[in-house]
DNA sequence: GGGCCGATTAGG
DNA sequence: CTAATCGGCCCG
């Protein structure tokens, strides 16, 4: 099993997002199979939390390629993105959807659903399955801590689509799914 | 300080 | 369809 480097957010947020399907990201003795992402660009989307948060921007400029990006939406959901920076563009990689591949035990206590399909099928769900909060924003998983992020077999189709729930640049094609996976957010 | 908005989710 | 629930940003 091939751990990836930081070098991998080194490059552009959309090669990112593409490349990231299929990979398992793993955090404190649970992990899956990354099987949904969307790109977002700190410069030119107005999607993105750099376009208003001067926060954002902040963050951007000053953490490591692959940091964790983590906050809360509506209040009550925590949502998690990668850092990437370093080649041509900036921005963020949203993890939307894992497919569980471990820990699935403590997954299912955490979220309180009992189908694999209900644990990790959406950003705010896999956080939550993960253990994943807002004391992990700026973390720095290649500082050597219960971090994993590897890459897995190849051969899987892709699908790209637009992205979900926003409505600046909705239109833009930066969501990247397995296609017909059962463990995606949103089927394309 | 007040108002508004949001990269969502579960339940009716 | 809607309630839940709160940090960031804008205004005053």
């Amino acid at each position: 099993m091939k751990i990836l480097t930081r070098e991998f957010f080194q490059r552009d947020p959309l090669i990112c997002a593409r490349e990231l399907i299929g990979c398992t990201l793993g955090f404190d003795g649970t992990a899956g199979i990354i099987v949904e992402t969307e790109a977002y660009a700190a410069k030119g989307d107005r999607a993105c939390h750099t376009w208003k948060r001067a926060g954002a921007r902040e963050f951007v400029s000053s953490h490591a390629p692959g940091t964790a990006y983590v906050y809360l939406n509506y209040g009550m959901h925590w949502l998690f993105n990668f850092l990437v920076k370093g080649g041509e563009n900036e921005g963020f990689v949203l993890i939307r959807a894992l497919e569980p591949a471990e820990g699935i035990p403590l997954m299912r206590s955490r979220r309180k659903r009992k189908q694999l399909q209900d644990l990790c099928s959406g950003p705010a769900k896999l956080t939550q399955a993960l253990g994943i909060a807002g004391r992990h924003h700026g973390c720095d998983p290649f500082a050597g801590n219960n971090w994993w992020l590897s890459k897995a077999m190849e051969g899987q189709e892709l699908i790209v689509s637009t992205r979900i729930g926003i409505t600046l640049d909705a239109d833009y094609p930066w969501r990247f799914l397995r296609k017909g996976c059962p463990f995606v957010s949103v089927p394309a």
